[in-house]
DNA sequence: TCTGGGGTCCTACTCCGA
DNA sequence: TCTGTCGGAGTAGGACCC
């Protein structure tokens, strides 16, 4: 815990679905869910007007339908969202060398290690700068929190949402956190929140009157005492800039329950491969393979098995994969099949064996894409990748997926609003035009094409010489905007 | 029409060797 | 030599996060 809020911590606002938003002039202001779309698909993001609905991250697709009917509801485009957060990234790793993604929308800033803030005055003076220069970078806006720990930033950046900055002051933490539920600390879920609850303890000062002895008895050593001191406001964890991946797993869910042993086994291969691809992409070999698997019931069990080195060769993971799935039994149905790879390292001790292995390799996966997959397969989804069970309509959201981009020879750029009964549905607009028109065309029109995302903004400001040029106030004078302090 | 995907961390248990 | 114990590795599952 330090004297001065000096720890940042960025939320961007509805990030998937303001993205969208912004290439999307047609639907600002209407509400727009993002996620999967199959059957079985949940909800990643949903804008703050289709939260209006009571539409929120993690509820399944089809309730969401249910809840705003009339919402746009669109797959994830992780390439445009993975160029803004990249841009947003670019920006805070000026204010400070320890900057700590926590996703493609999330991160913490270390103010003081980066001499960009010292004390309360300039860190909410940088916070201000800051996301002026996102909003101008992206056309995004993102929610700032300060304070004088991580664990503070964040409840400090969740309060200031949408669209807000807010300051903890140092010395008020204890008094701030008290009334809050105990679900406001990082590491309490439903099921802690629950085991808390029946133990008669429902707000964080609960749990700092509790003590930490009876916090460890309820919920084990590591967890009760982490708890216990972050209920009395202290947390002192680094913000660490770099983390190595510690696993690498695909896992695919199914539109239906797969009955076929046959199938599954395939599936099994198939996911071994893309995790070896993606295994090999990140530079990295593994020792231990993990096979995940999902039952008709929701049951879930893991089987893994160690090998006597890491290894990056696919084949070997296959088989890996394959021996643990005969120990488990698939009758009934699965629903959801997982590979992955943990124990990782860089190539050392079995260079040799790898290189053998990434010959081999390179004779028996595509090396351009995800194997057996298409170029978007990344944005896609498991139903990418099984054309031989696809109807015509399954066909068609595949090779137009909504809210995914075109160009037509004729009509120019536009979007995907929808696709079937041999169709596809076009709005032709740009994150800087006026809205578009609609027009539908054959799906196999030779004049639309798949396109790639056009930037959020054309011409942004240029920010490549800040924040240095911009003057440093100790005055506390804040620049105009959403402000708040507290207490 | 119930419940994604990719991670991290912790705990409990078993086995094995010192 | 036998027995108990301790720690590390491996394995499985649960909880949590975005």
């Amino acid at each position: 815990m330090r004297a001065a809020a000096t720890i940042l911590h960025l939320d961007m606002d509805a990030f998937y679905a303001s993205a969208e938003q912004a290439a999307k002039p047609s639907l600002r202001g209407k509400p727009v869910v993002v996620g999967g779309l199959g059957p079985r698909g949940v909800v990643a993001t949903a804008s703050y007007e289709a939260r209006r609905f009571g539409v929120h991250s993690a509820m399944p697709m089809a309730q969401a339908r249910r809840l705003a009917p009339n919402a746009a509801y669109l797959v994830p485009r992780f390439t445009l969202y993975r160029t803004v957060s990249d841009q947003v990234m670019e920006l805070l790793g000026r204010l400070s060398p320890l900057v700590e993604p926590l996703s493609l929308d999330e991160a913490f800033v270390d103010l003081e290690a980066g001499g960009t803030a010292d004390d309360t005055a300039s860190a909410m003076e940088i916070g201000q700068q800051l996301r002026g220069a996102i909003e101008a970078v992206t056309g995004l806006s993102g929610s700032v929190g300060l304070a004088g720990s991580k664990m503070l930033a964040k409840i400090a950046s969740e309060e200031a949402k949408p669209n807000g900055i807010l300051l903890i002051e140092p010395g008020t933490e204890r008094a701030l956190l008290a009334p809050m539920p105990v679900r406001t600390l990082p590491g309490v879920g439903p099921a802690t929140a629950d085991h808390l609850r029946r133990a008669g303890m429902t707000t964080v000062n609960d749990l700092a009157e509790a003590g930490e002895a009876e916090l460890v008895r309820l919920l084990g050593k590591a967890h009760g005492s982490s708890l216990h001191r972050m209920a009395s406001g202290y947390d002192d964890r680094p913000v660490v800039a770099e983390r190595d991946a510690k696993s690498v797993s695909v896992e695919d869910t199914f539109d239906t329950d797969l009955h076929d042993r046959v199938r599954v086994r395939t599936e099994v291969e198939r996911l071994a491969d893309r995790c070896v691809h993606r295994l090999r992409a990140a530079g990295r070999s593994g020792r231990t393979v993990v096979l995940k698997v999902r039952r008709y019931d929701f049951s879930t069990l893991t089987r893994s098995e160690t090998l006597r080195g890491p290894t990056d060769d696919p084949s070997v993971v296959r088989e890996a994969a394959a021996r643990l799935l005969e120990a488990v039994d698939t009758t009934g149905g699965v629903r959801l099949l997982g590979v992955g790879v943990t124990g990782l390292a860089d190539f050392t001790q079995e260079d040799l064996f790898a290189q053998a292995a990434g010959e081999r390799m390179a004779a028996e996966l595509p090396d351009s894409a995800e194997p057996g997959g298409h170029a978007a397969a990344e944005d896609g989804g498991p139903e990418s990748e099984e054309p031989a069970h696809e109807s015509p309509e399954q066909l068609a959201a595949r090779r137009w997926p909504a809210g995914h981009d075109v160009r037509h020879e004729t009509y120019g750029h536009g979007w995907v609003q929808g696709s079937g009964v041999g169709r596809v549905t076009v709005r032709f607009e740009e994150p800087e035009s006026a809205p578009g028109r609609v027009r539908t065309f054959r799906i196999d029109d030779p004049e639309l094409q798949p396109a790639d995302p056009l930037p959020l903004v054309r011409n942004p400001v240029d920010y490549s010489s800040w924040p240095a040029s911009l003057p440093k106030s100790r005055s506390g004078a804040l620049s105009a905007g959403a402000t708040e302090s507290r207490p």
